[in-house]
RNA sequence: GCCCGGAUGGCGGAACUGGUAGACGCAAGGGACUUAAAAUCCCUCGGUUCUUGUAACUGUGCGAGUUCGAUUCUCGCUCCGGGCACCA
């Protein structure tokens, strides 16, 4: 392989060049893109707007394949708009505060600003090399302070709704981070980004009330009919709502009642015990000073210490402990004794569970092991014995055994037994979601910092707006400044806005998705001095098209959507959802294993560019598979699309006569009855390729057959004008498929197809072309291929006019001599006509 | 365990609403051009069988079913990928 391109190196340097010169012309293209500033936008209300945007990247130092793929998919989308007339808005920036700055600034002792800003440059020049059609006076940098002082401004405007609040809680602690993590960016009790085990820490943090919107969040997922049912559907999980029953149970001699929430209002006269999760705050008054307390506590111990060890992938196997309590069934008087229990969550609900082990798996295996009574009261139609039943029935019945109850289906009986106990008032309807508020401190230095200061006697004390931005230290590298705030004593060391007293500025710093949240909304007026100019972001948002990787289905997305939410409440934006329409791109493999530096399959989008140019590249990640699913990286096939080019390069310059024979004006006054059999088919392949490309496009974005439609009709001129001889081409005819070819490929491959356009003649860049629609009465076939099946199987197939009636097909499939031969005198059962495709003969 | 996807030639992938399976590209093989190579162009290319044909049979993960006809619809499996997971 190395040799085989050290060879053409050198007969390239001998004889004259064996492609097209794609670095001079995606360097001139480039220039005058740049120079004409020929994607700027501003609003406009005379042209109907359309907002396309990309996941900006981090940046990390160079752009990977992952991008060249998003940006090159966005990039077709966004000169296709721009073809059919739209005001596209597409902008580009950076995602710039994040650990690699910090980890970069220890390593190598440079700032993490420098480090990030260097970085930023060099793919800056990278993104332009690709020829992507970017406004770049939007571009925007989240580490910017005119970028995170709105930021800081938003938050404060938060925390005086009462939407930002202050908490000390059990945090998800990543050692390696030295950080908080937010719920979702723990997976599997790692850290989502260095994979380190996370462990449990208390301490102090700012929220955001997330759930205040998460009947919102989860009610405005049916309007998202442009997303994929995927990602819709583990938003919906992930905020999991459920409705039920929140009741007391008082505790058996005590004033403490033991609040409980179930969804199965419906068993209630089926509880046979309760179960607390071990960090459950009554327990310790539960069991002091008596004969429990010694075992549950050895219980409590050991059962923390198996949460902290144990793999989470595993299921433990389930435990619990006698308290020696009792609580009271409100709905029945029993008395219910009362376990501690490893597998109850205190995060979630209330940290107890009325156990129903009739109805329940985990309850059925808890009572089975400890020998506590089942009793079934929701029958299903095979009647269940508590002592022979194997399983849970956790389906639905009719209620037993249930007092008022009894002979209430399911459903019935969980709204009676609800009003039943608001009635009596030791219970009432509730709502609990997964969803959790979202933790935003960061213990770190390269982010946002929080605006607030600490004082004394004054509390947590916002940051006075004319004081914003709260800049981080260091904007020269002085030593040890990429320390994190609380290690900067000129930074923390402030007077308190209110009493003027001595007091501590706030260290923490804000959560990197803070500033993804909200920087597509940003973009609309990316220089506003205000968070948001309020009509660009009327004209612009939303974001009709938003393209990135499926990874970030929960985190990114939801945080944007209440954002979203946040932005229309504070009276920012008028819209409730941020992206109209959602494409989640597979990932980019190699030999089927995601590229990456450990397993040395990483292929270098700057090598390539080099080697083949930007247009190559573009269009082999948009042919090589359709854009929902992973691409496999094939060094050949990009070797083909760099040859298809070439091919198109070659045909278009040995054609050139058409360009100028033929009149611009004239240019589809094509009469279809004077066109010569060759002419007609080239036309009708034309317009047929119009049609596939076009709808390709507007229906899923499968650019892989729009290519190869592209690649259909270059074969069918090639062999039109080729040496084979054919007569001679109508010019005109020639010249609608040679000028259809660079319409339809000037989305994928804009420097290529731009410059043939310029070299046939053209003054006005591709840019302000209509695109072109097809003529329909063009593409009708005048002849089809009639298949003839005999009981099913392709037996023979006619060539007829397209007008050819029903009865003619029939007749002339039955004349048919080899349908002759397969009949042979069989008795026709039956004939099926499908028009203009088969006919079936049943025999 | 639950919920989503997916499985088609040597490979990436096509196939409208149930109607010619394998478009387009890659790889491979053969040929033309060339002193030679590169580049380019042409031909062949799912499998099996033979009587080498405008041939027969077979073939879209496996097994059933519906239908004149199934890659496509239904049911039951297998494998792969992704998400969630003691959620009361």
């Amino acid at each position: 392989m190395r040799l085989r391109q050290e060879e053409r190196n050198m007969s390239k340097t001998a004889q004259k060049p064996q492609h097209y010169d794609f670095k001079a012309i995606e360097a001139k293209w480039q220039q005058h893109w740049q120079k004409e500033k020929s994607y700027k936008v501003s609003e406009n209300a005379e042209q109907k707007k359309y907002y396309l945007l990309e996941m900006f990247p981090y940046p990390s130092g160079r752009i990977h394949m992952g991008h060249v793929r998003n940006y090159s998919i966005g990039d077709v989308i966004a000169r296709y708009k721009r073809m059919q007339g739209y005001n596209v808005l597409h902008p580009m920036g950076w995602d710039a505060f994040g650990l690699p700055a910090e980890n970069a600034a220890l390593k190598h002792g440079v700032h993490p600003a420098q480090w990030t800003y260097e970085n930023i440059s060099y793919m800056r020049e990278q993104l332009k090399a690709m020829g992507l059609s970017y406004d770049w006076d939007r571009e925007i940098a989240t580490c910017h302070p005119e970028y995170y002082r709105w930021e800081q401004q938003v938050f404060l405007q938060l925390l005086e709704k009462g939407l930002v609040y202050r908490k000390k809680t059990t945090v998800n602690w990543c050692d390696d981070c030295a950080t908080v993590l937010a719920r979702e960016q723990v997976i599997d009790g790692c850290c989502w980004r260095c994979d380190q085990q996370v462990v449990p820490k208390n301490m102090y943090g700012w929220f955001l009330k997330i759930t205040d919107y998460a009947d919102e969040l989860l009610e405005d997922l049916d309007q998202l009919n442009g997303w994929p049912e995927k990602v819709v559907t583990m938003q919906r999980n992930w905020i999991g709502k459920s409705q039920g029953l929140a009741c007391d149970f008082p505790v058996e001699g005590d004033k403490e009642k033991i609040k409980i929430f179930t969804t199965r209002p419906d068993t209630i006269y089926g509880v046979t015990f309760m179960s607390l999760a071990v960090e459950h705050p009554l327990v310790d008054t539960l069991i002091t000073g008596t004969e429990h307390e010694e075992p549950v506590r050895d219980f409590i111990k050991q059962t923390l210490l198996d949460k902290q060890r144990m793999a989470m992938d595993q299921e433990p196997e389930k435990h619990g402990v006698f308290t020696g309590k009792y609580c009271i069934n409100p709905f029945n008087g029993d008395r219910v004794p009362i376990y501690v229990a490893n597998f109850v969550l205190m995060e979630y609900g209330t940290g107890a569970v009325m156990a129903v082990p009739a109805h329940d798996q985990r309850d059925f295996e808890f009572a089975r092991k400890y020998d506590l009574p089942i009793r079934p009261v929701v029958q299903p139609e095979e009647k269940l014995e508590g002592e022979q039943m194997d399983s849970a029935w956790e389906g639905d019945g009719v209620l037993a055994d249930s007092a008022n109850f009894n002979g209430l289906p399911s459903a019935e009986a969980k709204k009676a037994i609800i009003d039943h106990a608001e009635k009596k008032g030791f219970g009432q309807r509730h709502i609990t979601y997964r969803l959790r508020d979202w933790g935003i401190s960061r213990q770190r230095y390269w982010g946002a910092p929080i605006p607030v200061i600490h004082c004394d006697t004054c509390g947590a004390v916002p940051v006075p707006n004319e004081q914003l931005p709260v800049l981080l230290p260091g904007s020269q590298p002085p030593y040890g400044s990429s320390a994190p705030l609380h290690q900067q004593e000129d930074f923390y060391t402030v007077t308190c806005p209110q009493c003027g007293q001595d007091a501590q500025r706030e260290t923490d710093t804000m959560d990197t998705f803070m500033e993804s949240s909200w920087y597509f909304a940003r973009y609309t007026s990316p220089r506003a001095d205000a968070p948001l100019e309020k009509e660009a972001a009327q004209y612009w948002l939303a974001v009709d098209q938003y393209i990135g990787g499926v990874e970030h289905a929960i985190l990114h997305l939801l945080y944007a959507r209440f954002f979203t939410k946040l932005l229309r409440d504070l009276g920012y934006l008028g819209v409730d959802e941020p992206f109209t329409q959602l494409l989640t791109q597979g990932m980019v493999i190699k030999d089927g294993a995601k590229m990456s530096k450990s397993k040395g399959n990483v292929v270098d989008p700057h090598d390539l560019i080099t080697q083949y140019g930007a247009d190559t590249v573009r269009l082999f990640s948009l042919f090589a598979a359709p854009p929902e699913r992973d691409l496999e990286w094939n060094a050949q096939g990009v070797e083909g699309s760099f040859r298809f080019l070439n091919r198109v390069y070659r045909l278009i310059l040995a054609n050139m006569d058409c360009f100028v024979a033929s009149d611009e004006k004239k240019n589809n006054a094509v009469e279809l009855g004077k066109l010569s059999q060759g002419d007609r088919q080239l036309h009708r392949k034309t317009h047929q390729t119009i049609q596939r490309v076009t709808e390709s496009i507007e229906t899923n974005f499968h650019f892989n057959t729009a290519i190869s439609g592209v690649m259909e009709l270059v074969n069918q001129v090639s062999a039109a004008t080729g040496e084979g001889g054919k007569q001679p081409l109508d010019q005109t005819v020639l010249r609608e498929a040679l000028q259809t070819i660079l319409f339809l490929l000037f989305p994928m491959v804009p420097h290529f197809c731009q410059e043939l356009w310029q070299v046939t003649g053209h003054k006005k860049t591709l840019d302000h072309q209509q695109w072109p629609e097809y003529d329909t009465e063009a593409i009708k076939e005048d002849e089809l291929t009639i298949v003839v099946q005999i009981n099913g199987k392709v037996r023979s197939r006619l060539q007829v006019a397209a007008d050819t009636d029903e009865e003619e097909i029939k007749q002339a499939a039955l004349d048919d001599e080899r349908i002759i031969n397969f009949v042979d005198n069989k008795p026709v059962k039956k004939i099926i006509v499908v028009k203009g495709k088969l006919v079936n003969i049943v025999v």
